[in-house]
DNA sequence: GAAAGTGCTTTCCTAAAGGATAGTACTATC
DNA sequence: GATAGTACTATCCTTTAGGAAAGCACTTTC
């Protein structure tokens, strides 16, 4: 069998194509990272305080956790509410922009716990 | 204003929340850094050449791109065929599998684009 | 007066990601 | 016989991600 040859129309499927990579990679570049993808999950399932959220992603360490907030509320993903009380309250919840992620998360979830089944079968 | 008290209700929420969270993470570990999903989405435009790819990728280097394939291809994401000519020519083309992620690097793309004008403002 | 509670910060360290640059295989073309 | 063309691989190096562990602030509770 030969390789498929240039048609004429891959020029034009290029440059959309071009165009289409380009905003993943901004989005990319936003959500990079291990955590910042389940922290606005879970945030966005309630208001959280630190703690909580520490202990529903399960595995990520206070430095990680307060740098990656940081992050997200800086690119007005999340807002940071602090109460003054000791020991220290603060509340993390999702913004409006936040939640326009929201089917993005919804499929990588869905596609995550099927992929796991298929290639990890369990 | 007084922190938000803790509602009964949330202890059923954090329950489907831990599992989301744990859904997502799956998918994120295979989908992780900077080139994959872009890798993925320039694939399932049509078949493609290892020098078509990474110059609509546009700042990859050979060694990264040759590595990346090769772990999407490990996850079946995509398939590779080579033709025994000279100069080589391999063929790389998205599967079932990989086209089951189609939803969500569109969403991405499309929140990309978004964010971009957003918070970059261009 | 010791201990717990909360949301961090600090220091130190390792592993992984990723970039730059050059090289190879072999044929075809000029 | 030099050069181009393709899909890599190899080496070396820098940067970033991320983890472990400890410390701090100040009040309340025992």
């Amino acid at each position: 069998m030969a390789p498929a040859t240039k048609a004429k129309t891959e020029i034009h499927t290029a440059e959309s194509c071009i165009a289409s990579v380009r905003a993943v990679k901004d989005a990319l570049e936003v959500l990079s990272g291990r955590w910042k993808l389940p922290i606005i999950l879970s945030v966005s399932f309630g208001t959280k305080r630190f703690k909580q959220i520490s202990k529903e992603l399960n595995g990520i360490t206070d430095k990680v956790l307060s740098k990656e907030l940081k992050e997200l509320e800086a690119n007005q993903l999340i807002s940071r509410t602090v109460y003054d009380a000791f020991p220290p309250v603060v509340e993390y919840a999702i913004t409006d922009h936040g939640k326009s992620l929201n089917k993005v998360i919804a499929e990588l979830g869905t596609w995550g716990a099927a992929h796991r089944k298929k290639i990890i079968g369990r």
